[in-house]
RNA sequence: UGGGGUGUAGCCAAGCGGUAAGGCAACGGUCUCUGAAAUCGUCAUUCGAUGGUUCGAACCCAUCCACCCCAGCCA
């Protein structure tokens, strides 16, 4: 007995986690294909994976781990005008990066045009399939409409001579779109998938694998059903578009000399709130310089989300999330953030950085003084050990941390107010320094050296707690702040004569020049993620050197304190 | 309009004739040297609507409504 079959007897594994898995369990116990389940990722090479592929990704990979089987990756080449070579590694890097692995099982619909071909040939020969003249326009005349059938004159096509005919098509006897082959199914059917698709179109255009040697592909509906046939797949998935497209899969397979006939399920593609999924806006906004590039941290492609900063990991957590189910929803990018911020939560170093600088001078600190103190790198996670940070007369804090006039509940420096520096004193704020204009450019304080974090026998309690960096040592650092890209929840609904790009938010990205952080980041390597504390996860981006160090915010923390004001307002 | 789908909370989503899981968000409390995290609690008398079957319906039946998809020689 097979593992599979024997996860059967289990009660268990028949607890389905979705309507996939339950079809696929239901497969298992009836013996439809025995006890094998594998499944494959099928991209068409015409653009980069985005979160929405990733659910996909999850979802075929997954499946396949789940049930000890096998997913193949499978680039769905079958429209030379469209694809390039440079997509194809990309997505391989991708899923890779996403933690899964095809092993050797990558193939290319095209490796199959031979055997295409052969089917095509059988279905002719059958009396399936015949040769069309139909032009691209009269086709669409010849439709027909939903109530009423449509028709070729080129149906009854004798087969000896579709024979020829799809030969001569090969040999390159035809203009491009001279005529087709097409599937003889059922003019009349209310599905026009099934009113005689089109099988084949001539089409001279250099394959990025074949080169020149056809000059006619086979359509997604015919090359499909093969590809996965011929792979032994198993569970076909797909998103819900393609439901319509079922009975034609099952009537090519049925139709040819194949032994092996996958089952198609459909589910929901991907929808996030305040971003857009269709590679055709996602391409606007690379090609009109909304963005920089597809690599962008804004944008919602998987080499976007990683130079962001989200962990594959994250990305997965999300997947499992989200669900597999078949009605269209926008899940809320919230989610989202929840699932980084939880996988980060574990891992990231906390540091200190301030972003919008003033300078806070301790005069009772001894001049020239400077101190070694201990901090934590992560609380949650004890073993990840300490590390020293400097402490001096002279400190940096974050300018919002500071109020004159504060508001009630501000637990932040006041004048006269007292604050925690973290990890290391509680200063007191004594007099504030202001230019000709009126700007604060300077806080005097104090501080009390027996409240020295660790070691404090002040029995003090103050309510806040505020992040810092000691100025001699405070390493200049560019950060990069990145918020939505729209500011609608759904920008692919737009409402005539409305652009989407008409919703694109304006400050998506706002860069800070003069920050500074901690001098342990001093060193920081391309791609490593911190939390700064009190603001967010960060990632150093690929670009960031020790020369000039570049933070991208993964996201921020969740900010009880800004919603509170916010709802004042 | 013909066909194929889908409707369960603000957003996802379980549920499969026995009396509405879970997560995100939100809102309160506790704790806190991150206004974070953690933690405790609140959040659908009702499942698109209306009828019907049944002792009993989100689940079965009927009718209606809303939304998505198909009518490329794209995938």
């Amino acid at each position: 007995m097979t593992e599979n079959m024997a996860n059967m007897e289990n009660k268990e594994a028949l607890t389905a986690a979705n309507f996939v898995h339950a079809a696929i369990n239901e497969d298992l116990l009836n013996n439809r294909f025995g006890p094998r389940v594998h499944t494959r990722f099928p991209p068409e090479p015409n653009g980069y994976l985005h979160i929405g592929h990733a659910k996909s990704i999850c979802l075929n990979f997954g499946t396949a781990l789940l049930y000890n089987g096998l997913c193949n990756l499978r680039f769905d080449d079958t429209n030379p005008s469209k694809e390039e070579i440079e997509f194809i590694n990309s997505i391989q890097e991708d899923v890779h990066w996403l933690g899964f692995d095809w092993d050797d099982r990558m193939f290319f619909a095209s490796d199959y045009f031979e055997a295409m071909y052969q089917f095509a040939v059988e279905l002719i020969q059958n009396g399936d399939a015949y040769v069309c003249q139909l032009s691209a326009d009269e086709m669409r005349q010849y439709r027909g409409t939903p109530t009423e059938p449509g028709k070729s004159p080129y149906r009854d096509r004798s087969i000896e001579e579709s024979l020829a005919m799809f030969t001569a098509m090969r040999e390159g006897k035809y203009e491009d779109g001279a005529c087709t082959l097409r599937a003889k199914i059922d003019m009349g059917s209310p599905n026009f998938n099934m009113r005689d698709p089109v099988l084949y179109r001539i089409q001279r255009s250099e394959h990025h694998r074949t080169g020149n040697d056809w000059c006619i592909y086979p359509m997604y509906d015919f090359a499909h059903p093969i590809s996965d046939a011929l792979e032994g797949i198993t569970h076909s998935i797909c998103t819900l578009e393609f439901e319509i497209h079922r009975p034609l899969y099952d009537w090519v397979l049925d139709h040819i000399s194949v032994d092996c006939h996958p089952r198609q399920i459909e589910f929901a593609r991907l929808n996030l709130t305040g971003t857009v999924m269709s590679k055709r806006r996602l391409r606007r906004l690379v090609e009109e310089g909304y963005v920089n590039g597809w690599d962008d941290p804004r944008m919602p492609t998987i080499c976007g989300l990683r130079r962001r900063g989200y962990t594959a990991a994250a990305i997965r957590d999300f997947c499992e999330r989200i669900g597999v189910a078949k009605s269209n929803s926008t899940v809320d990018y919230s989610m989202l953030e929840h699932c980084i911020r939880d996988d980060l939560n574990n891992t990231a170093y906390r540091v200190m950085a301030v972003l919008d600088p003033i300078k806070v001078v301790i005069t009772n600190y001894p001049q020239g003084k400077t101190e070694m103190l201990p901090a934590d790198n992560n609380p949650q996670c004890p073993e990840q050990g300490k590390r020293l940070l400097p402490f001096s007369r002279e400190i940096f804090i974050e300018a919002e941390d500071f109020m004159e006039e504060p508001p009630k509940k501000y637990y932040r420096l006041t004048p006269n107010g007292e604050v925690r520096l973290k990890h290391a004193y509680i200063i007191q704020c004594n007099e504030v320094v202001k230019d000709e204009k009126g700007n604060i450019i300077q806080l005097n304080c104090t501080y009390d050296p027996t409240t020295k974090s660790g070691e404090d026998t002040s029995g003090k309690k103050v309510k806040g707690t505020i992040h810092w960096v000691e100025a001699a040592s405070a390493v200049p650092a560019e950060v990069r702040l990145y918020d939505n890209l729209f500011t609608v929840d759904n920008p692919e609904d737009v409402t005539e004569g409305v652009d989407f790009t008409d919703n694109l938010n304006l400050e998506s990205l706002k860069i800070i020049g003069r920050a500074l952080v901690e001098p342990s980041l001093a060193m920081a390597m391309a791609w490593e993620r911190v939390q700064f504390m009190r603001h967010g996860y960060f990632m150093t981006d690929p670009d960031s050197t020790p020369e000039k160090l570049i933070f991208n915010r993964i996201v921020s923390l969740k900010d009880s304190w800004a919603k509170m004001q916010q709802t004042e307002k």
